[in-house]
DNA sequence: TTATGTGCAAAGCGTTTGCAGCTCC
DNA sequence: GGAGCTGCAAACGCTTTGCACATAA
C-alpha cells in the first residue's frame, strides 16, 4: 500500500493532498477493523499534529466518497473501516478480534424476491452484518 | 391490543404495573413505524404528564426483554419499536411511508454456510436491515 | 412497609461548527 | 491568489444520572 497510491485516491476523490489526509489514510490501511474517530486518531502517527475534528472531517469525506465504511455500534459512537474492495460486498466481524472480513456472496435477489411476494413491495437497499469467530479466533473459544 | 394485555406483559418481565409503562405500551402499540423516544414520548397521551428521562428508562427495559426492537439510525438518534412477533425475523421499513413489515426468510443458514467455507469461521449472529417501498407507496413513486 | 419507579435538573460525551489563519495548487 | 484545509474552543443535542419524593405490591 504505497504512499503514491494514497495520493492519486484523494486525486480522483477531488480532495487536496494534505499531509493530514495521508496520515490518516497511513493510519487506516495498517487496520484490520473498525476504529472510532478517536482510535484514528491516536494511531496517526503523532508527529503529524492533528485536531480531532480535523480526524472527523476527513473520515467524513472518505466515507462520503465510499472508500470508507462507517457504522454505529450499539455504544452509540461511530467506527470506520477503509475498505478498497469496490465491488458490492458486506463484512463479518469477528466478535474476539475484531478483524472485518469481506463476504462476496448477496443475498439480495432472494430478500427482493420476498419482499416482492410477500409484501408487494420494491426492496431498494440491504444492510447486512455478520459477526462470530474468525478461522483464527474460533478454534480458542471452542477449548475455553 | 386490549390494555390487559399489557398488564400481563409488564408482570411477565417482572416490571411493576404502573400508568406510565401502560401509557409508553399503549402509545407504541398504536404505531407502525419506528419512534424516537421524543416522538413516543409526544404521542404518550399529554394527560400522563411523564418526563422524557422515564420514557427513555421503560423504553430501554422494554428493548432489553425484547418486546422492543432498538436501532440506530445515521442521526445518532435511537428508535424504538414495539414488536411483539417472537419468532426470529427481520424488518422491511418503507422508505415512504416508514411502515415497518416483518419478513420471515432468514438467509443464515446460507450466511452461516458462506462463513463457514470462505472463512472458516463461525456465525455467531446477524443483523439485516431491508428498506425500499411498501405495496402502497411503490405504484405511487412510479408516477413521478 | 419497602423495593421500585419517577420528576427534575444537571451532567456526560461523542460529534459538529465558527472562524481566524494557513496550505496546497 | 484563492479556494480549500485545519486548529482551537465552544456549542450541540441526544441520552444518562443523582437524588428526593411518590407509588405499586
Amino acid at each position: 500500500m504505497a504512499e503514491y497510491r494514497f495520493e492519486e485516491i484523494l486525486r480522483r476523490l477531488k480532495l487536496k493532498v494534505t499531509p493530514r489526509r495521508l496520515a490518516v489514510l497511513e493510519a487506516m490501511a495498517r487496520e484490520t477493523s473498525f476504529l472510532s474517530a478517536e482510535q484514528v486518531w491516536s494511531k496517526v502517527s503523532p508527529a503529524r499534529k492533528m485536531g480531532l475534528p480535523t480526524v472527523y472531517r476527513i473520515l467524513d469525506e472518505l466515507a462520503l466518497s465510499g472508500i470508507v465504511t462507517q457504522v454505529i455500534r450499539d455504544d452509540r459512537q461511530l467506527y470506520y473501516f477503509l475498505c478498497l474492495n469496490e465491488k458490492h460486498h458486506h463484512h463479518f466481524v469477528c466478535t474476539s478480534c475484531k478483524k472485518v472480513e469481506d463476504i462476496d456472496l448477496c443475498l439480495a435477489d432472494e430478500l427482493r424476491a420476498e419482499v416482492a411476494q410477500r409484501l408487494k413491495g420494491t426492496l431498494v437497499s440491504h444492510i447486512i452484518q455478520l459477526q462470530g469467530l474468525c478461522s483464527h479466533c474460533a478454534p480458542q473459544e471452542q477449548q475455553k
